[in-house]
DNA sequence: CGGCAATGTGTTTTT
DNA sequence: CACATTGCCG
């Protein structure tokens, strides 16, 4: 067992916040300062310093990687495994509780956990219930607002009673009927277990006070993400004046479109009064100079406390800065970079490229695969998502619970076994006058009333059904995936040569893989199959696929979302572009755009080392090139912290730059782009290009000097000679 | 009923 | 450009 020296392991600042006594404290921990430390020491320190059982302290993170990293660490302090302690995140708290207790608040046990798709299908069946034009009540933006009434802990009724104008009071019709369906079939989304585990603990006094009792030291990491029902549920559990250790960075806050209120953070003591407020402005990671141009980025925001990081690291690299032609340059230029520097010591997995968009990171990939680079792509194909796994985990929510519809929509006809719409209809008619649900109908009528084709077309479906639920009865839940992929046909639904097909194939036998080994990890002979198939499916709907990323293979490529949290010794941020960072959609609310500065910020400070930025001057958007200007954010790092590069190509390949560029994005009134196949070349004013000119004829460009308005051209005319041109009132066209 | 083709559409981030 | 949805035909 390994002795607890704080003194030599931790700063003051963070000595008194891991020896923090009683009550609430909150943790201002800048990027790099070691907050998990702080974390970890804190459960270690209570529970081998103050005694505490580990049973009663509760450590909520964001992320499963995070809780799981922390465990780790915290049984390391130890020396002794496992820990009693909840180490985990909101979501699988709440859903611990509502398993327990949920009967209190109206879920059955054996609910199941509706995914984005089934809430949006949901959304859609409601819209059309009321008579609404899914053109003029965009599905995802009524999702968006069902999403952020639940978070303000607003049920159907009361976002009803305060719903005002046209949309809002269609959005509340919906919200009624989707909360309706999701209770027929006893579901809840995403959102509705924190708001369920708050309801729960609001009407259940009792319980909330025992669990209190229970909780003596609650720790909540990433506080700056928080919404208004986790802050309400945090509040519930410790109480105003609990021993509550909350630790953020309000400059860190990147969640703010999923609700999260960074006046969590920054009005604290209102929630908690008295509370200690500590500082943590060490850092442990970054270079002076990276630390000085993240610090200076984020200073331009207005909500936030203020802090300033310092370290003694030393200044380090300046940061490079890249001026792009296109995406493709910009891909070719950064990972060159990359090569050159991994011929220093540092290794592939040292590197991480971040950006804004999933949809960006192709040219990288396409770019690290024709060289041969390894990398690792985080998050952009979520494994659970992919469709042949979603009709996997169809058939067992059906089997674990009949009443889960949109399961069952889903698995009908898949694989197809002649249940189409009509057929479909039928059953459905007929279940209704019987005053019956679709799958009692199914299973417990003769189905005399329908056609013999769609009547022997369902009872296939049934006796399916039938014989999977009695698999489902024995106790070996790999077994019974093994079943459903046999018996219904779905394996061989991809049992073709083609390269698809196989990797379907493949995904398909990975799924049973990783139910086995969820099988073994959480003791398969403890659990009837019943529980072990509820505990897989929560398993599924709560771990992200950067739960499971490593760093192990090559450079990482991921969205700024995602590195959070995250550090490599070289970091580049692509695409530092107006439109992309900051956000095309986020460009109009002053704290949209404050987010979008902190995405930076949280971005630059993950590199230890080696930053690289780079910007782009035409990117290829939804199948256009599109002209783009450069972040506005980039002209707040000072300038001699960066050392800027201008792309050879710009230089004497008309190509990339474009003529667009040249007339600042827009071309004056009466010229147009000529085709390549029209010139030879691909269009662009540069030397050497032949012009015409409306009156003076044509002529050759001799000179481009400017930008934008300023553009001037000089050309040698074949009949008027030399003449200088502004580029904004001569009509010159491209010959 | 099922598969395919053509058409049209929209583009952020994810526990 | 990629995806979803729609419409058509076997």
């Amino acid at each position: 067992m390994t002795e607890l020296d704080l003194e030599s392991e931790l700063n003051p600042e963070q000595i008194s916040a891991v020896t923090h006594g009683e009550g609430p404290q909150l943790v201002l921990a800048g990027a790099g300062t070691g907050k998990t430390r702080v974390i970890t020491y804190r459960v270690a320190w209570l529970v081998r310093e103050r005694g505490i059982d580990p049973a009663s302290i509760v450590a909520v993170t964001f992320t499963n990687k995070a809780a799981s990293e922390m465990r780790e660490r915290t049984e390391q302090l130890l020396g002794q495994a496992p820990l009693a302690t909840f180490l985990g995140t909101f979501h699988r708290f709440s859903l611990g509780l509502l398993r327990r207790y949920g009967e209190r608040v109206g879920v059955a046990p054996g609910f199941v956990i509706f995914d984005r798709d089934d809430q949006l299908k949901l959304v859609k069946r409601g819209l059309e219930a009321e008579g609404l034009a899914e053109q003029s009540f965009p599905p995802r933006k009524i999702l968006a607002a069902i999403g952020s009434a639940k978070n303000r802990l607003l049920d159907a009724a009361s976002y009803a009673e305060q719903a005002y104008g046209f949309f809002n009071e269609r959005v509340a019709k919906v919200f009624r009927h989707y909360q309706g369906e999701l209770r027929q079939a006893n579901a809840v989304d995403f959102d509705d277990m924190l708001a369920l585990a708050v309801r729960l603990l609001r009407e259940d006094s009792t319980l909330a006070e025992r669990m209190r009792e229970q909780i003596r030291y609650l720790l909540v990491d990433e506080f700056q993400d928080t919404n208004h029902a986790q802050l309400k549920l945090v509040e519930k559990l410790a109480g105003p004046a609990g021993n509550l250790t909350a630790v953020g960075d309000e400059d860190q806050g990147i969640y703010r479109w999923r609700g999260a209120d960074l006046d969590n953070i920054l009005r604290f003591e209102k929630s908690f009064p008295g509370a200690t407020v500590r500082k943590l402005e060490r850092n442990y990671r970054s270079t002076e100079t990276i630390l000085e141009a993240a610090g200076e980025v984020v200073s331009h925001n207005r909500d936030r406390r203020g802090k300033s990081l310092w370290t003694d690291a030393g200044a380090g690299a300046p940061i490079t800065l890249y001026w792009a032609g296109d995406e493709q340059d910009e891909a070719s230029w950064l990972i060159g970079r990359l090569q050159e520097l991994s011929r220093d010591e540092l290794q592939w997995s040292d590197m991480a490229i971040l950006v804004r968009t999933n949809a960006q990171t192709r040219a990288l990939e396409e770019e690290l695969m024709s060289r041969g680079m390894p990398y690792t792509l985080v998050g952009s194909v979520r494994f659970y998502e992919r469709a042949e796994i979603k009709d996997v985990l169809a058939y067992l929510r059906f089997l674990r619970n009949p009443h889960d519809n949109l399961a069952l929509e889903r698995i009908l006809n898949q694989p197809p076994r002649g249940i189409g719409p009509a057929t479909k209809e039928m059953a459905e008619q007929e279940a209704a006058s019987s005053g019956i649900s679709f799958w009692d109908y199914l299973s417990h009528s003769d189905l005399g009333n329908l056609p013999a084709r769609s009547r022997c077309a369902l009872e296939g479906f049934r006796d399916v059904i039938l014989e999977l639920q009695r698999v489902s009865e024995e106790p070996s839940l790999a077994k019974l995936v093994s079943r459903v992929l046999r018996d219904t046909g779905l394996f061989d639904l991809y049992s073709q040569a083609d390269e698809e097909s196989a990797a379907r194939r493949e995904n398909l036998q990975e799924f049973v893989s990783a139910v086995e080994e969820f099988s073994e990890r959480h003791g398969k002979d403890e659990v009837a199959s019943g529980e072990a198939l509820i505990r897989f499916l929560d398993h599924v709907s709560l771990v992200s696929d950067l739960d499971s990323w490593q760093v192990e293979r090559g450079v990482s490529v991921m969205t700024l979302h995602s590195a959070k949290g995250l550090e490599f010794p070289v970091v580049a941020v692509a695409g530092l572009e107006e439109g992309l960072l900051p956000h095309f959609n986020a460009r109009e609310l002053a704290e949209d755009i404050e987010e979008e500065r902190r995405l930076l910020y949280v971005g630059m400070t993950r590199a230890k080392q080696i930053l690289l930025l780079t910007s782009s001057r035409r990117r290829r958007v939804a199948g256009r090139y599109q002209n783009q200007e450069p972040s506005p954010f980039l002209s707040e790092i000072p300038d001699r912290l960066l050392d800027v590069v201008e792309s050879p190509i710009r230089l004497h390949d008309p190509r990339v730059a474009g003529v667009e560029r040249f007339f600042g994005g827009s071309l004056p009134p009466g010229h147009r782009v000529l085709k390549d196949e029209e010139t030879g070349v691909p269009g662009g004013v540069s030397k050497g290009r032949r012009v015409r000119h409306g009156t003076l004829g044509t002529g050759v460009i001799l000179e481009v000097e400017g930008e934008g308005e300023d553009l001037r051209i000089t050309v040698f005319f074949d009949r008027a000679g030399k003449r200088k041109l502004l580029a904004r009132f001569a009509k010159l066209e491209l010959i």
